[in-house]
RNA sequence: GGGGCCGUGGUCUAGCUGGUCAUGACGCUGCCCUUACAAGGCAGAGGCCGGGAGUUCGAACCUCCCCGGCCCCACCA
């Protein structure tokens, strides 16, 4: 690294992010004797670009593991990417501008494959390493990688020993885009416009009976008709008959208090199935089951002529028909919530079909237990969790009939249907090519078997993380690192990846897979969260090629933990304003040292610390207590402001104008002390910084520290602790006595504009002489350029 | 409907285990080319801390109610 004029963090920050990538600074290298501190890195999902929200919670994870390793812990800090399931498979469709579909699947799954080698993670992660993460990306992994295939699939093996994986034929929730069964999480609210339809049922003696729906292509489904057992108008009916109109066949009329007068005309047709409570009233009434939709979400033979027609067009279809027929008596438009799919936007529909579910409802009360005992911060979000267990309806399905994923390690006897499961040793597998672990049947002795063709859903693998880290690691080392320390994580995923990763240990290990849980909060843009469809996106790369990283961080680092943050482009611009004083601020401290011909780490005169080095120097203990408290309770945005207004306010504004008298020309001790002074603050700073701006940190310690300090990087040296000093009481006081004078003087020179080298006769109360003593009274006679200080009432009279 | 977070000068925010003049930044005004820094320095103006009630000697900070914004979950015939 070369000294520069001017520091261009555009320039420089490459050339130190090289030197930490030659000098493997961020490696992982277990000192024995050291406590581990093992972090469960999110991997990020590769779906084209990182986005400001990653580099906002990447950022703020970075800042406690630098400052960890600071602390002398061995960082256990690896990468790892998410990249199998529907998210992938349709971002290479989209590149490759492909169709799953409509190509063999294995030419599918190896393009998969091949474009995430080749062109996608490489490039994606160059977008972390830009942001400067420390992570040691030696240790990276994939979560569809052979070692990820092999550790998930070897779970779900582990599971079914444990009697938690059965496969069940039953409604589910399914996406007719996606074509795949999906889970409760990854299902999101959506207003859409719709249509409510007044149309007639007919009693079998030609009573009309109206009801309301927004669903009439599901009449062919319809198996029943509700009404509430208080609503007088309806009551009459009860047991009776109604005709389905158009489809013809009879449903019986029942009441529910899960109809609701109010709604509609106060009766309801039960469709299998049109929603969740269609299913409870199939359920509770032992009704039967009519399947109108395919998998692909057209209408089946059920709905004879409309068969074939896509949801929607039978749904015009059957309306057009109902007019003709004056079955349709009125039309509302409505806008409602309906459940999609969060990855294509589909709606939801219930489809029978046959899954595997991991069994967790019956846990609901261990999943408080377990939430209880992780350490939230902040505490507050431990809610999110709780507010989730209990909404909880389904057991997980897992299953999904896409491609590109983690195979089940699943073959079906062709005979009795008995799934046979790979042999753990085998691992990973893939059941469409490899054979199953025996010949014959267990069960029945048959000899022929159909592979599984499902994958498991991404989250089955994501929701292991923990033990992916794990295995990045020696085996010898597991016992020290597992529970992991922390998870960081943004809290939109608390009830997809937390959860999960927390039912997922505790299935497998009966223990929670970490300790802390340190969630960030959003990028919003003018209070509005950014999104693409909105298109108020701000990129980061854009952000650091105009600012650079460290200024992305210093923004990050600003709102506090779990908080979200409006991003403001002015924010940014700070930042780098800080970056620019802090290297001038170096300069100007080494530059003395170097006129001083300072040679050895400075250190204090034989008589001791000059008392007003001193007071600055205590000041600085109470930085560093109150900076690594706050980190230890991972207020990163605590120590940072706590650091930063000590080095602006006391440091610059103060210290270095008061010292510049005996740094320039005083006496041998004098000067010794305040290079002494100067030195130790701004290292200490800089390294108290180091987490938040690590490269203009790094780039100071190449450059100034290196000539001092043995530590071949700013980041591996040691967090300051407190130094010890001669016991003052009132150092406090003293040292806001000595700025506020300062300031006061400061403001006299500048109302009547006067430059602030103009001479002064100074007048203090005697009290504050006395309280200061001499030498320090000396230092603000130079700094506040007095020729005199007279004892009296406090005043400012200029010489001239 | 359930849960949670937030509401502080024009803007973004700190403080919220109650007690000196309520942080800091941007913006605004004025002064200063002071041997670290003019993409700077120094100083100044600007706030009934969303509204109301209560607890207290004392509340931005605790309690209750209301208003507004956001997020998660549920419901959605």
């Amino acid at each position: 690294m070369q000294p520069v004029q001017k520091y261009d963090p555009l320039q420089q920050e490459p050339v130190v992010q090289q030197f930490w990538e030659s000098n493997q600074t961020f490696k992982f290298t277990p000192v024995a004797g050291r406590p581990f501190y093992s972090i469960d890195v999110p991997p990020p999902t590769v779906s084209g670009d990182m986005h400001i929200g990653h580099a906002f919670s990447y950022a703020q994870m970075d800042f406690v593991a630098r400052y960890k390793r600071m602390r002398g812990f061995n960082v256990l800090y690896p990468f790892g990417t998410d990249n199998n399931g529907i998210p992938t498979e349709r971002l290479v469709e989209k590149i490759k501008k492909v169709k799953a579909r409509d190509m063999p699947r294995q030419d599918f799954i190896d393009l998969c494959q091949q474009t995430l080698d080749r062109e996608l993670i490489p490039t994606y992660i160059q977008d972390w390493k830009r942001i400067g993460v420390s992570c040691d990306f030696n240790l990276l992994y994939s979560t569809i990688d052979e070692r990820s295939r092999r550790i998930s699939q070897s779970a779900i093996i582990d599971l079914h020993r444990k009697g938690r994986l059965f496969r069940s034929e039953a409604p589910s929730m399914w996406c007719p885009e996606c074509q795949t069964g999906i889970s409760q999480v990854e299902c999101e609210d959506k207003e859409l416009q719709s249509t409510f339809n007044h149309l007639v049922f007919k009693t079998p003696e030609g009573q009309p009976l109206e009801i309301a729906t927004t669903r009439p292509e599901l009449l062919p489904a319809c198996v029943a008709m509700f009404y509430h057992p208080s609503d007088s108008r309806y009551r009459h009916l009860n047991g009776r008959k109604a005709v389905v109109p158009i489809f013809g066949h009879e449903v019986p009329i029942l009441p529910d208090e899960r109809a609701s007068p109010d709604k509609g005309t106060g009766l309801v047709m039960c469709c299998t199935f049109g929603d969740q409570t269609d299913m409870e009233w199939q359920k509770a009434h032992n009704l039967p089951i009519r399947e109108a939709i395919t998998p692909d979400g057209r209408m089946t033979e059920l709905a004879r002529k409309y068969k074939g027609m896509k949801i929607h067009e039978a749904r015009e279809a059957i309306i057009a028909d109902l007019k003709s027929q004056h079955l349709l008596t009125k039309q509302e438009p409505l806008t409602h919530f309906v459940n999609v799919h969060e990855r294509c936007g589909t709606e939801i529909e219930f489809i029978k079909s046959k899954q595997w579910f991991i069994r967790m409802l019956d846990l609901k009360e261990d999943m408080f237990k377990w939430g209880e005992q992780l350490h939230w911060y902040p505490d507050f979000m431990k809610h999110r969790y709780d507010n989730w267990v209990n909404g909880l309806q389904w057991d997980w399905l897992i299953s999904r009939q896409r491609y590109f994923g983690v195979p089940f390690p699943i073959w079906y006897c062709e005979k009795c249907s008995e799934p046979v499961f790979a042999d753990e040793k085998d691992l990973p597998v893939d059941p469409l090519k490899d054979k199953p672990p025996m010949d014959k049947c267990p069960k029945c002795g048959h000899d022929k078997f159909t592979p599984e063709s499902d994958v498991l859903d991404t989250w089955a693998t994501s929701s292991l993380t923990p033990r992916l880290v794990l295995s990045l690691v020696d085996s010898s080392l597991h016992d020290q690192v597992f529970p992991l320390s922390l998870r960081p994580q943004a809290h939109d995923i608390i009830t997809f990846w937390l959860f999960k990763t927390v039912l997922r240990s505790q299935l497998h290990h009966g223990v929670n897979p970490f300790r802390d849980i340190m969630i960030s909060g959003f990028v919003t843009l003018k209070g509005q969260k950014m999104s693409k469809s909105k298109g108020n996106v701000v990129r980061p790369q854009d952000v650091t090629t105009k600012y650079g990283a460290d200024a992305l961080r210093y923004w990050a680092s600003t709102s506090k933990l779990g908080k979200d943050l409006d991003y403001q482009e002015k924010d940014v611009v700070t930042a780098r304003k800080f970056i620019t004083k802090l290297f001038n601020a170096a300069n100007f401290v080494f530059m003395n040292l170097d006129k001083a011909g300072v040679s050895g780490v400075p250190s204090p005169p034989a008589d001791g610390i000059h008392p007003t080095d001193a007071l600055f120097l205590s000041r600085l203990n109470s930085v560093i207590t109150e900076a690594t408290q706050a980190f230890d309770s991972y207020e990163y945005s605590q120590a940072k402001s706590v650091v930063e207004n000590f080095f602006w306010k006391e440091f610059c504004d103060n210290y270095l104008e008061i010292v510049k008298t005996r740094v320039y020309s005083g006496g041998e001790s004098e000067q010794k002390s305040a290079l002494f002074g100067l030195y130790t603050i701004l290292k200490y700073m800089s390294q108290m910084m180091a987490p938040f701006t690590p490269h203009i940190t790094e780039y100071l310690w190449q450059i100034h520290f290196r000539k001092f300090e043995k530590t071949e990087s700013i980041h591996l040296s040691e967090w300051p602790t407190v130094r010890e000093l001669p016991a003052d009481d009132r150092a406090p006081t003293k040292l806001e006595t000595l700025m506020g004078i300062t300031a006061r003087v400061r403001q006299a020179k500048t109302q009547n504009q006067k430059s602030l080298k103009e001479p002064i006769i100074l007048t203090l109360p005697a009290d504050q002489a006395d309280l200061l003593g001499p030498d320090v009274l000396e230092d603000l006679k130079a700094v506040t350029a007095a020729r005199e200080v007279k004892n009296g009432e406090f005043s400012v009279v200029f010489a001239e």
